[in-house]
DNA sequence: CGAGGCGTCCACCCGCAGGTGGAGGGGCAG
DNA sequence: CTGCCCCTCCACCTGCGGGTGGACGCCTCG
């Protein structure tokens, strides 16, 4: 069984060429195209494609909303975002709009292939670029690190911290810092004291809120 | 210039054969291989590699806490996780300690070398179910909520460790719990062999990388 | 039925973490 | 110069945290 495309994309030199290089490919049929995100909408209802293959910036409806009301009314319908822009604003509003696949148009017939598979078969194909925003999203979601030493934590103090935050004992921080344990015990008990903790257990957890490790 | 790899994995067998096959591939070269988180470390520190290809479930450091501290000392070393598990607690523990590529050990070759070659580039290649997680994470809009228990752990030992993290005592926990502190210190000690952990300490920072708190 | 996992509990031991009270040197500002 | 803060270090003590080696009832599953 061949996968059914829908090719979407208001340059009509780009759309027909995406529609010659798609039925090269084995294993993929263009079930139709057209040119912006409101023919997309009333075609993907009349045509049941497997795959949408859609751009972004299109007169009448963008290819955000387009996937919106697509995944809404059809979520069984994977989308895959072709476009020349990569910014985090557009991918970021494509994927929450319901896209499972991103591509540049600097992909290969080869890329598009992978990603058209990916999305029929439930998984996702996205641009290296992409990915690497997304991971970077998500290493930094959560606690983006402030600057600022809080509870007026000095600098040694917050270094020891951190260190607590990472499993060290104090033996072991003694000697990460080429300082006696016995001093590590000092800055531990006015950190301590500063930040109004009771043990280490508290300390890391402060730590993660703090954003000094994480 | 030929990409330079460190092999991660203690699976002798695995990683003597990664190691041959990555030297099949042209433009990639061995730099080194080991078989636990803390030679690794140490093996990047020496060898500085270009890309280190990790496995996940080591003895004496896992490659979440390897990665961590290998991205910690040296930024610019890419990190790609290849392992056998792709549930959301590995992934999103190894993408937030730094991992820049994700792949299972279902890859083949072809695909090892496009995420090293992403990674070193510094883009990101990523498993496609493991992007298809990512997607999932940024569409659904918040952090990802994790459902099932890393390592293992028992729903009442999930309970302890996320008191810990809240920096009760184990009497404190026991009130909460209302069940003995011996009960408790038994859970405790039952946590911590599962998830390899030393003291609580660890146990707060495995809490909030494993996302039971925060 | 028996095996095994889970949750509950006990006694005992030991070491490191945490608290107290000091002391000395270097840097920076008033 | 003279504080004052930061970092460094010491001795001593206490107790909680962590490890060991059990025990028992309950449940599920083969």
């Amino acid at each position: 069984m061949k996968t059914r495309i829908l090719v979407v994309d208001d340059q009509t030199v780009v759309r027909e060429g995406l529609v010659l290089l798609l039925e090269l490919l084995p294993g993929i049929d263009v079930a139709g195209a057209c040119g912006d995100g409101e023919q997309a909408v009333a075609m993907v209802a009349e045509l049941r494609p497997d795959v949408v293959l859609m751009d972004l910036r299109m007169p009448r409806m963008d290819g955000v909303e387009a996937t919106r009301r697509i995944k809404e009314a059809h979520p069984d319908v994977g989308i895959v975002v072709l476009t020349t822009y990569a910014d985090d604003d557009s991918i970021f509003a494509a994927l929450r709009a319901g896209a499972r696949g991103y591509l540049t148009k600097d992909a290969g017939a080869d890329e598009i292939a992978r990603a058209v598979d990916a999305v029929r078969d439930g998984a996702s194909q996205l641009d290296p670029a992409v990915q690497r925003r997304l991971v970077e999203a998500v290493a930094a979601g959560g606690r983006p690190r402030r600057a600022g030493l809080p509870d007026g934590l000095t600098r040694r103090e917050a270094e020891v911290l951190a260190l607590i935050a990472r499993g060290r004992s104090n033996t072991e921080i003694a000697g990460d810092l080429f300082i006696s344990e016995a001093t590590v015990k000092t800055h531990i008990n006015n950190l301590f004291a500063k930040a109004n903790l009771r043990d280490r257990a508290q300390a890391v957890t402060y730590a993660y809120e703090h954003g000094l490790v994480g």
